[in-house]
RNA sequence: UCCUCUUUAGCUCAGUUGGUUAGAGCACAUGACUGUUAAUCAUGGGGUCCUAGGUUCAAGUCCUAGAAGAGGAGCCA
């Protein structure tokens, strides 16, 4: 097509190449100008800054011109030059124009002028394209690659665990069924119920709804594991914060205490945090300038400081001694709300917050029990704006306290059998936590709403896309 | 799922006590302008007032039901 090689704008913007001959390859954002000259600000999501076309009307018909407008794809051709405009470094002074796509103007949806998050969800199939959502598609790509970074860099395995799962038996919450089975006319048992031995697994099959168990049974052959994939939970969650599917980051180490797991977490998103101060620059001051002005601060105060460390009864303390009114009334033995966690966080101590040594009864069968019978050894990770970004505990490695626990909680033990055998056969204290990656994403890019830091959101009554 | 709020032009919103032809900004179209910076200026077109009932001489406005969206809560990551 062209005697040169297309170059992305994002070199093209710090290049000292003047004078020589460039091509750029972009959709349109805005394009001005007069009678003599336009001027066609050029994006292709390499940056979150568009790279200055300069047309001269002489050489480009204003007729033709009309087709480059906000939206279309277009290549230009031209000699890169510093640019006398104060705005911007350099800019193309076009030879050539090709309209490789136009953008009809009376129905392109999008225009130059700002938009609101909610209109721009029900046109997720071109909000890409925008300045917030191409700087939030960017970080979320940064925060993926940091995340295998940091666990390679310290020796962890990426283990891929099953998204298609035969047991329930975390509890997480509700799941999505799987299967190939006629639902307009199932197979029936004598008795009238869905014969699931005919399914396609032979037995009942969901999504998801944790990879915890299974980074189990690989941390206790490799060390120090971690999975990051997909997660399904069926709720019916109308939140900012809850997605029905999501990712989820869940390390999982052998011979790791409580202590050493807390160290861990808070180490891993101070990485995280950091990365993306140190590589996201240009996206978060856009953010911090459009959407959240105190972002950047709250992230670099995040980095800086140590997070608190308290149990949950001395939190509980601290919330029955706090001058405040509140809707669910606080004792030891209840799980917090959300306006406990916020007051700990967001008032008492004003940084990230985490909390252990929960009462056994609110948590879940596999976490280590402590010896005063009561609590477990459970972590909660509690940051500003956002509650609990990670969840985690020191499991349980003793058989018989294990086996004891699934009973009371009567837990389909047999669905267990091989989780059980790790205990069995060479058990070994260890520990984890699991990190929503679109929780971590709303704290990173300060946006409000989780459905705005995944691509294409699933929520109970929404799978367009 | 519960509570609260919202739904009027392509987008963001105003619309008085129920009253005659429903407005603004932006976008779009046309024109002007010798380097613009979400350019500017002038002119113009553009409406299922979310849906279905109801009250009334008269409903964008009041009532009932429903739908969709947002915020808070619960569940959790």
């Amino acid at each position: 097509m062209a005697s040169v090689k297309r170059i992305k704008i994002k070199e093209l913007l710090s290049s000292k190449a003047f004078n020589s001959e460039v091509l750029a390859m972009g959709w349109v954002r805005t394009r001005r100008g007069n009678k003599n000259v336009a001027f066609i600000a050029l994006n292709d999501g390499s940056t979150i800054n568009n790279i200055q076309i300069v047309a001269d009307v002489e050489v480009f018909s204003e007729d033709f011109l009309k087709d480059v407008s906000t939206g279309a794809c277009i290549s230009v051709e031209g000699t890169l030059v510093e640019s006398p405009g104060a705005e911007q470094p350099v800019e193309i002074r076009a030879k050539k124009i090709e309209v490789i796509g136009k953008a009809d103007p009376t129905t392109y949806p999008l225009q130059k002028k700002g938009h609101s998050l909610e209109f721009l969800r029900e046109i997720a199939h071109l909000r890409p394209r925008t300045n917030t959502f191409g700087a939030v598609l960017r970080i979320r790509h940064s925060m993926a690659f940091a995340i295998h970074k940091y666990f390679n860099d310290k020796g962890f395995f990426y283990i891929h665990t099953p998204i298609v799962t035969g047991s329930d038996a975390e509890g997480a919450g509700a799941m999505f069924r799987v299967t190939t089975l006629d639902m307009e006319n199932p197979p029936r048992t004598e008795d009238g119920k869905i014969n699931w031995s005919e399914d396609f697994f032979g037995k009942e099959a969901n999504l998801t709804v944790s990879g915890q168990l299974e980074g189990e049974l690989a941390a206790l052959a490799l060390s120090d594991i971690y999975t990051f994939g997909p997660t399904f939970r069926a709720e019916n969650s109308n939140t900012p914060r809850h997605l029905a599917e999501f990712w989820m980051i869940e390390p999982e180490m052998a011979f790791y205490d409580i202590t050493d797991n807390m160290d861990l977490a808070e180490d891993f998103l101070k990485y995280l945090v950091r990365y993306a101060l140190e590589n996201c620059k240009d996206d978060l001051e856009f953010l911090n300038k459009m959407w959240d002005k105190e972002l950047l601060e709250r992230l670099q105060f995040v980095v800086d400081n140590p997070f608190v460390r308290l149990t949950y009864t001395e939190g509980v303390e601290i919330l029955e001694k706090a001058n405040q009114k509140w809707e669910f009334p606080v004792s030891w033995g209840v799980d917090l709300q959300s306006e406990h966690e916020r007051y700990l966080v967001e008032k008492h101590f004003k940084k990230p917050v985490i909390l252990t040594g929960y009462p056994r009864n609110i948590k879940a069968f596999y976490m280590k029990q402590n010896d005063d019978g009561k609590t477990v050894r459970a972590m909660d990770v509690l940051f500003p704006k956002i509650g609990e970004i990670i969840g985690g505990s020191q499991r349980e490695e003793d058989y018989d306290k294990l086996y004891s626990r699934i009973k009371e909680m009567n837990i389909h033990e047999e669905q267990l059998w091989w989780y059980l055998e790790t205990r069995k056969f060479g058990t070994a204290p260890h520990s984890g936590f699991g990190l929503g990656f679109e929780r971590l994403l709303l704290f990173v890019t300060g946006m409000g709403n989780i459905r705005d830091v995944i691509p294409f959101p699933r929520t109970p009554k929404n799978c367009e896309f």
